[in-house]
DNA sequence: CCGCACCATTGCGTAAAATGATATATTTGC
DNA sequence: GCAAATATATCATTTTACGCAATGGTGCGG
């Protein structure tokens, strides 16, 4: 028993439908199958039953929820019994992150991290992701969010979030690159296919390093700055360009564009948090680098 | 938060001593060690004070040790009461297990079996584990204990217990195995080396294939049934046996033999539960193969 | 003052478990 | 028959847990 399973099962209690309750408490159905199933095994009861069509609480379900529910409230209210001198902890952190970033995992991570600290300020800046380490060193900056660089600076901390990886792609009309251009890229079947690339940071540089390895001089029809200009510019036909997935995942464009599976694929974002080594002991900093997750 | 590391911690809060309670709940002292910092990092708080010397209960902890106690007991309660008709539930149960089983992992099986169904007797056989298999299939016993052979008979259902690997051994003195023969065993340099072997089962194939894919053919100096009779003919200095690790750690023997570890090691054996399929039905038989664990 | 025993913790490699993706079965309502 | 929804199996991958061995700190006795 965890509290992980209570609840999936508290959720699935209120939802009675398990699609629903997988996508609320984003877990792919069959895990929330199994994690139900493995909750009836260990209690030896059924909870609910599930003819096909409806899902319905039994009244071992019913008992169950009870119990369930005040695990999961004595929970949350000794975490904020415990957390009492967090509420008195007030402040203002500034985050720095891409425009991405704040539409995809942020809110999640902030919503949690403003019920534990409903006092601290969160000002949040947005800019282009390749800055993130450089703008937490310069101090700008208590915390950035940005993708993991091959070397770190000294000094400065990370902590991992999520990964995404880093995809080629092209606008849905005109197919600018075939097949064969991706099975076995070459210095001549690439030499016209106009590329879009980001100025600077690591998709660039992975890039860079990707089409160096087939030897194609890329024909680079613009350098622009920021994920979504690029997504934009492909989608409107200029070339084809790389971004990181959570860029596609969250823009209104991919309908107009098609993402090309390369083989082997660029090396994922590794997207983490960056804060100042010496500055972890600020209260401030330092409870939104534990905070819970 | 799970069930398990709450247990760990009233265990802990109990005997404010770590090494103590790893051994009496049966995890390492770093898996307790871990287990308990993950509690405090979820919970925000630090529960116990270790100076080293000694360790003590923080406020907090005496608050989250009435919560984790609650939650423990609510657990212990609401499967009680799920498991009601189970009291009702009353009857004999056969089970054929090996000495060697009776002696290690079964008591705590039968133990928190027989909490969850107080009025159900077991019949507890013991006898060479090789004929697990067979007295199930011959309906003289409701379930039995032994290693998972490499083909199963069909109807015959089973379910893992632990692993065991299988070792070979020798008397502690005089030394009848050298470095050479064991890192490069060969049919000339093993001819005189007296083999004590069981009569069949597991152990017994096992250790053929492995010699003859040396093309070994073992001195047999004596054949016999049950585990524990090999381990006492090993000690007293007759020849090297087979057996599984299992029996070595609950034998008065040890003292008296030694271990040879061979590369690559024969396939440990696979301690399993069976039971006939159609028999699983059978409420009481049916209760012991859900059992809690 | 120096080993020494004791004890909690940490690093590391491996083993086990959870997960997501995918495919398939099954039932039910339309 | 078809679509929707749950259950289940399998596989690859990721994540986690674990034990072991090593570390580091502390008090105690020689």
């Amino acid at each position: 028993m965890d509290s992980h399973s209570l609840r999936l099962f508290l959720s699935l209690a209120d939802n009675l439908h398990f699609g629903r309750t997988s996508r609320e408490q984003h877990v792919s159905p069959s895990a929330l199958s199994r994690s139900i199933k493995q909750l009836e095994d260990e209690l030896g009861a059924t909870l609910f039953v599930r003819d096909n069509r409806s899902v319905r609480l039994t009244r071992e379900g019913q008992q169950f929820r009870e119990y369930a529910s005040e695990v999961i409230n004595g929970w949350q209210a000794i975490r904020q019994t415990f957390m009492q001198d967090q509420l008195n902890l007030h402040g203002e952190l500034s985050l720095y992150c891409s425009v991405t970033a704040s539409y995809s995992f942020l809110y999640d991570i902030l919503s949690s991290f403003r019920q534990d600290y409903p006092r601290i300020e969160m000002k949040l800046h947005t800019g282009d992701p390749a800055k993130a380490v450089e703008r937490v060193q310069q101090g700008l900056e208590d915390l950035a969010i940005g993708a993991l660089p091959d070397s770190l600076p000294g000094g400065v901390e990370f902590q991992s979030i999520t990964r995404s990886e880093l995809r080629f792609i092209g606008p849905q009309t005109p197919q600018l690159l075939n097949d064969d251009q991706l099975q076995h890229p070459t210095a001549e079947s690439w030499k016209d296919v106009p590329m879009i690339l980001s100025e600077e940071g690591l998709a660039r540089t992975r890039t860079d390093r990707w089409l160096k390895s087939y030897n194609i001089k890329p024909r680079i029809y613009a350098q622009v700055s920021g994920n979504e200009a690029i997504v934009s510019m492909v989608s409107l036909g200029f070339g084809i360009g790389v971004v990181p997935q959570i860029v596609l995942d969250n823009s209104p464009l991919t309908a107009r564009i098609r993402i090309y599976y390369i083989q082997p694929p660029l090396t994922a974002y590794d997207i983490c948090l960056f804060a100042l080594e010496k500055r972890l002991k600020d209260p401030l900093i330092a409870a939104f680098w534990n905070r819970q997750r």
